[in-house]
DNA sequence: CTTTTTGCAAATGATTTGCATTAAC
DNA sequence: GTTAATGCAAATCATTTGCAAAAAG
């Protein structure tokens, strides 16, 4: 029975199954990896996750965790983000959430408020484009970067 | 009498009394990237510009390509903008105004519609952060894209 | 057993840096 | 003449690729 939902799974059992059902193994890299970024509601770069990985998986390589995360935002368990200066981030998060980010030390934060961008996406799909989601960044300075010189 | 507007300058003059206001020089290479991104209402790579710039300027270099697009940045002449991968384009466009990102080809579009994200400030402003500008990023798939395999 | 996935080492591509030379002023 | 800015070559950084060896099913 293959539950043919788009929601992430929720422990190993589940990602088993939803590697399974694409042909893909259930590698140690991969569960470990998982359960790392389910128990990290955060924005991670490939360097951290290789860096919290080791721990647990001596000799994972960088090639690794760059191949899983793009997996695993195929499978909707990441979200690619562009971090400040055209770095790559992943973002655990799967829902629609806004971001905030520092023009001074590049730093992200999440912003809970739900915003309504039904117009977006209309205006979007009125000029042929297909729109998929619609996401707000706010750009400016992070409570620390405001005392610091500008 | 130097004119304390915020506003990006207009002409070669403008732009010479803007950077001698800051002890910087009018170079060849400045007046003519600047005359390009005038020109040039769009999204443009360091790569662009240079091959761009390269017909009035031969042997300019890619080091002052980014150099300059840096210094317009400070000016507020372009502004830096995520291209889908992690690539980083540049905008001439000051004006707030939102995007469309394909997640097949990366293309960027704008999206002129104005929208208002007031409650996207406000929420910012109310969890510590000093917004400065808020805009909206529409993720999906652009009219090309969409007829070729998903 | 068969095929996927891994780790390693090396390649790539974009951006940055150091430094002697050139051009603004 | 001074000092800022440039071009060149080489360095750096993040990400990707090729391929033989290891592991999953």
């Amino acid at each position: 029975m293959s539950t043919k939902t788009h929601l992430p799974p929720r422990d190993d059992a589940e990602l088993a199954e939803l590697l399974r059902d694409r042909g893909l193994r259930a590698t140690s890299q991969r569960v470990v990896m998982h359960r790392l970024l389910r128990d990290r509601n955060r924005h991670v770069s490939a360097e951290d996750l290789l860096s919290e990985a080791s721990d647990r998986l001596p000799g994972v390589s960088l090639p690794t965790v760059y191949a899983t995360l793009e997996l695993f935002e195929e499978l909707g368990i990441v979200r690619r983000v562009n971090g400040g200066g055209g770095t790559l981030l992943w973002d655990t998060r799967s829902d629609t959430h806004h971001h905030m980010i520092c023009r001074r030390c590049g730093r992200i934060e999440d912003m809970e408020t739900p915003l309504d961008l039904e117009r977006a996406h209309r205006s979007a799909a009125r000029s042929g484009f297909q729109p998929d989601r619609a996401e707000v960044v706010v750009s400016g300075l992070c409570r620390n970067c405001q005392t610091a010189s500008p």
